[in-house]
RNA sequence: GUGAUUGUAGCUCAGUUGGUUAGAGCGCUGGUUUGUGGCACCAGAGGUCGCGGGUUCGAGUCCCGUCUUUCACCCCA
């Protein structure tokens, strides 16, 4: 039997959980301060839900779920000769969901009639991906989600940026960049080169282009289908990463041509316009043409996060998608959202030494346990103590104190208190303070007090 | 899916050209302290060397397979 977590996925001590909690209660603080509200949604849901949403890459890494039952009995001897492409659709028709976004769309047209729109809601839940595991990747992740859908007002997109500055203040992270492009800008280059109906494969070549290097990203498009003539008309786009021209005008002046680029300019200019306003011009907002982004369902401005000086990669990104809830049958309805990866954050956080000191244990007060001798008598002090609301343990078991300090002083305890056969013939207890080791005998009837004043000092 | 990489005590890791009884630190248990933690000292427990096969008189060490870990690519949070 394996004994080990399945590989992408992680077991949490109490200190991870509590990190984890830290960041998950700033992020909520924050999406709750912009007037978003809470919703999940489950963890599996129909195949034909998730495939199609994502890009072919995205949907082989859906994880499937194979039907209960007898499942093999709908595949004749035909589908296994022609392989898992045949049989895979007729044994499974559940996946985990992939991401929050495209289960949100699913919520939402599903439950049209009893929503409100603009309708805000954030989720935070676990999502699941069958990727090869490596550094910031998992196959067991959670993302922080924040949507607003039933608008077109670009104050969504200010406020996306707005709420990544705050969490961002929150949690400590100075150093970072929040990359910012327009799905239309591109679809007016691949218009201007004539291949307006290959957007997709032009997202994907170019978003490489820092990694892989120019050479390569031409061979890929040239493989794909593009001719000489676009991809030279498509070369002043590539020596952008080289030059120090200002790539918001140059992009204007490349696209003053095409009609469809000038909305795209003009979302953009809105969001940066509003931050203005607020004077939020020094969040590290850069317009980056060559942001594509691979989810295939993104229509407007996408952004994408960075923390700079980390080896994990983006730890948010979102995006504006005009025909999601279309796809379910809802016409007409825009949405806008972003997403924090936690892990990644927390990855981040933990290379920067970011996190600041949080205890898992939150035990104010331990009664020692000197078996059945007084045994009811700590219990109600015990009792007591919760009814003040101090957080009190009783140690389960009658071993030597020793150990019961041992206890103690691991799970960092500040109090330990002895009530002991000498303690009760005075009616009091000695009570040891962990921190200086200093004992002083408290009147029973005065212990809840007693920590109660002391207890508060320590917040 | 492609290419590397890792696996030895609860944890982090040593282990020489293949050689007798596989080691250390931390942790754990007990003691110095029969009602007092952290520090120190002393003692002890704990290992199918990932799993399966092979080569050899002999394998933790070499070979093959398999699983696993980590990393890069693809893609992404």
């Amino acid at each position: 039997m394996k004994v080990t977590s399945l590989k992408g996925t992680r077991d949490f001590d109490p200190l991870q959980v509590c990190r984890r909690n830290f960041i998950i209660d700033n992020i909520k603080e924050v999406f709750c301060q912009f007037g978003f509200v809470p919703i999940q949604t489950p963890a599996m849901e129909h195949l034909d839900v998730l495939l199609g949403k994502y890009g072919t890459e995205g949907d082989q890494l859906v994880f499937k779920i194979i039907n209960s039952g007898d499942f093999l009995s709908k595949c004749s001897s035909e589908d296994f000769t022609n392989g898992s492409r045949s049989v895979l659709p007729k044994i499974t028709k559940k996946g985990l969901r992939y991401d929050l976004t495209v289960p949100f769309a699913r919520y939402v047209v599903n439950h049209q009639h009893e929503l409100y729109f603009p309708f805000k809601r954030y989720q935070i839940q676990p999502v699941w991906r069958a990727d090869r595991p490596q550094k910031g990747r998992y196959q067991e992740f959670y993302q922080c989600d924040a949507d607003v859908i039933g608008t077109e007002s670009s104050i969504c997109e200010t406020e996306i940026i707005w709420m990544i500055s705050e969490v961002f203040k929150k949690l400590g992270i100075t150093d970072y960049q929040i990359l910012i492009n327009n799905r239309k800008l591109l679809a007016a280059i691949a218009e201007k080169l004539g291949m307006a109906d290959h957007l997709q494969t032009l997202c994907v070549a170019i978003d490489k282009l820092d990694k892989i290097g120019q050479q390569k990203v031409l061979e890929e498009l040239s493989d794909k289908g593009f001719s000489t003539a676009s991809l030279e008309i498509l070369q002043p786009i590539l020596d952008l990463t080289k030059g120090t021209k200002d790539h918001w005008e140059f992009l204007k002046a490349y696209l003053v041509d095409i009609d469809s680029a000038q909305k795209g300019f003009e979302e953009l200019q809105e969001i940066m316009d509003n931050l203005a306003a607020l004077k939020l011009d020094k969040v590290p907002l850069k317009f980056d043409p060559l942001l594509a982004r691979g989810l295939n369902y993104y229509t407007g401005p996408i952004f994408e996060v960075q923390i700079l000086n980390s080896k994990v990669g983006s730890v948010s990104g979102g995006g504006r998608y005009d025909n999601l809830t279309e796809v379910f049958g809802l016409k007409g309805i825009s949405g806008v959202g972003f997403s924090f990866g936690m892990d990644r954050l927390y990855d981040a956080m933990d290379e920067l030494n970011l996190f600041p000191v949080l205890n898992a244990n939150n035990t104010t007060v331990l009664i020692v346990n000197f078996g059945l001798e007084g045994h009811m008598e700590r219990l109600q002090q015990l009792q007591l103590l919760r009814n003040y609301n101090i957080n009190a343990e009783l140690y389960p078991d009658a071993t030597k104190p020793k150990k019961q300090l041992t206890y103690a002083n691991k799970k960092q305890i500040p109090w330990v208190v002895f009530i002991g056969e000498h303690e009760l013939q005075q009616q009091v207890a000695l009570v040891k303070n962990m921190k200086n080791g200093t004992q002083e005998e408290v009147k029973l009837s005065q212990l809840p007090t007693y920590f109660d004043e002391r207890a508060r000092k320590l917040d």
